[in-house]
DNA sequence: ATTGTAATTAACGTTAACGTAAACCTGTAC
DNA sequence: GTACAGGTTTACGTTAACGTTAATTACAAT
């Protein structure tokens, strides 16, 4: 018996404390649609499929993704999953993002080396100030 | 004579074709204090050193610096470069900023090692359906 | 003189991803 | 029974970085 148990269940709060996150962003995640929770009268009930939903959206997030692109995502599981077609997609978006961090880590090695710059502009005149040329 | 001489001169809409962003975008960042070129009338002109500063302002942006962000540094970059005080704020400074572009190397490289992941598991799939097991 | 192109200021509109406040219900603890 | 800790909906507020008119000006060519 694990400790994520398939019939488990988990308030909002739990949920909430567990990802560091806040309710209001999980409602919010709801009302965009990209997840649906049941009920318990009028309290939200969430089952692990919900908690792996959740995590997938975190990670998205993590990787890039706007809300409404991970929600197209899940659209294309949900109604085709495994299909060639929703692979492809799926290909395709990560491509971009990884064509977008990998411009990004050009720019930082880039920056890097201008800051090593300004740095060692900035010690020299240190140097000089302290030898009192300038003073 | 460079093609970027030290005298040569652009309108607003030469530096918006040049970098691919609006006019309204490079008026914003005058705005907010990044840029102050000079004018003919009423005319905004754009010296080298302002493209330079346009340059700038992109990267940092690619870098996921906000505005403000550009123009501390810009702030910093201008104020006093002959006082000691301001010579070791800016020190203190580049090395906080080595501090964070050196974090997001590392959440770089950990979205890169997720997107292998991710796609990785998309062409086994799409592997296996083309091989007719799912079907 | 008119058309066209590029510039100007001023000011309201937009998007994403929530934050925040109000007003309410509800089960458990004391 | 009352306080409290959680949950609920509704709905307006927030921030960044511009977009998008509108109304006007100025110069260049036909």
């Amino acid at each position: 018996m694990n400790k994520h148990d398939d019939d488990t269940t988990y308030a909002i709060g739990e949920l909430a404390r567990e990802f560091d996150i806040t309710p209001r962003s999980i409602r919010f995640y709801e009302e965009q649609g990209l997840m649906s929770p049941s009920r318990t009268g009028q309290n939200r009930v969430y089952l692990n499929k919900d908690r792996v939903r959740l995590k997938l959206i975190l990670r998205g997030k993590r990787l890039g993704f706007s809300l409404a692109e991970v929600k197209t995502l899940f659209d294309m599981y949900d109604s085709n999953p495994n299909s060639a077609v929703q692979l492809e997609a799926m290909l395709e978006m990560t491509e971009q993002k990884r064509a977008v961090l990998n411009q990004q880590l050009e720019d930082i090695q880039m920056l890097m080396t201008e800051l090593d710059d300004v740095e060692a502009r900035c010690r020299e005149e240190l140097a000089e100030l302290k030898r009192g040329k300038i003073a």
